[in-house]
DNA sequence: TTGTTATTGCAACCTTGTTGCGATAAATTA
DNA sequence: TAATTTATCGCAACAAGGTTGCAATAACAA
């Protein structure tokens, strides 16, 4: 569990589930990866959301504990480098009638600065 | 393909690809739902987007055409009767420093008019 | 040291989604 | 109409993401 908790440290970037499971391939086995990333997730260590392509995402928590988690931040995917990344902002929740909308999840595409030749 | 046809025509509502395949597999194998749906997408029937529970989502498009697609829409998801709309509405790109935004994909979490007693 | 609990590896499994291929149906052409 | 081409379908097998049961090991406490 160590060694994932690592990988996360220090990263504003968020790594697809098979880059991880990949990424320890040699270390440990595929559904260890997946239930340190399970039980990191809910001590509020990590959080998961899903990108464009239909796979799980997962990133470092900034602000989070087991009982406060706070990943309501939209994310950004590159569509050239593939990068994704946690966007510290917080975009206002519209209001549409006839509902009540509690929580909105955003992926915004585009290009990141690296990209951009 | 006709069945699938009719089953989108006239709904607000989407529909994952689990529910399509489990509707229509009496009449049709899970490979020909698959086909039809990739075929109505590309033809500009329907589109198709990725829930929260990582599932691809269908729905009719309203005014589109195979080499027009406006499936740029938000989408709504009761939490309680978890359904997805289509809401027609367009949500205002947000600008983030350093970041070129082409797109954003938008889920709206809440509860639908039906579920709020 | 002994007993208890948490963590891991492995294999088997489930689910979503795709593909190759032969069979059938539909549309073309002669 | 008959022959031929083309599109569609069913089936089975496969791929990849993700989960689970269970035995083995590691960590911890009494």
């Amino acid at each position: 569990m160590l060694a994932v908790q690592e990988f996360f440290e220090n990263s504003d970037y968020a790594v697809s589930v098979v880059d991880l499971v990949n990424h320890f391939k040699e270390e440990m086995n595929k559904a260890t990866v997946y239930r340190i990333l399970s039980r990191m997730e809910s001590e509020g260590m990590i959080h998961s959301f899903n990108g464009m392509d239909g796979l799980t995402w997962y990133a470092a928590c900034k602000h989070c504990s087991h009982d406060h988690h706070e990943d309501q931040h939209p994310h950004f995917q590159c569509k050239k480098c593939g990068r994704v990344e946690c966007l510290e902002i917080s975009l206002p929740i519209p209001k549409v009638k006839d509902h009540k909308i509690d929580s909105e999840i955003v992926l915004l595409v585009g290009e990141c600065n690296n990209c951009q030749s």
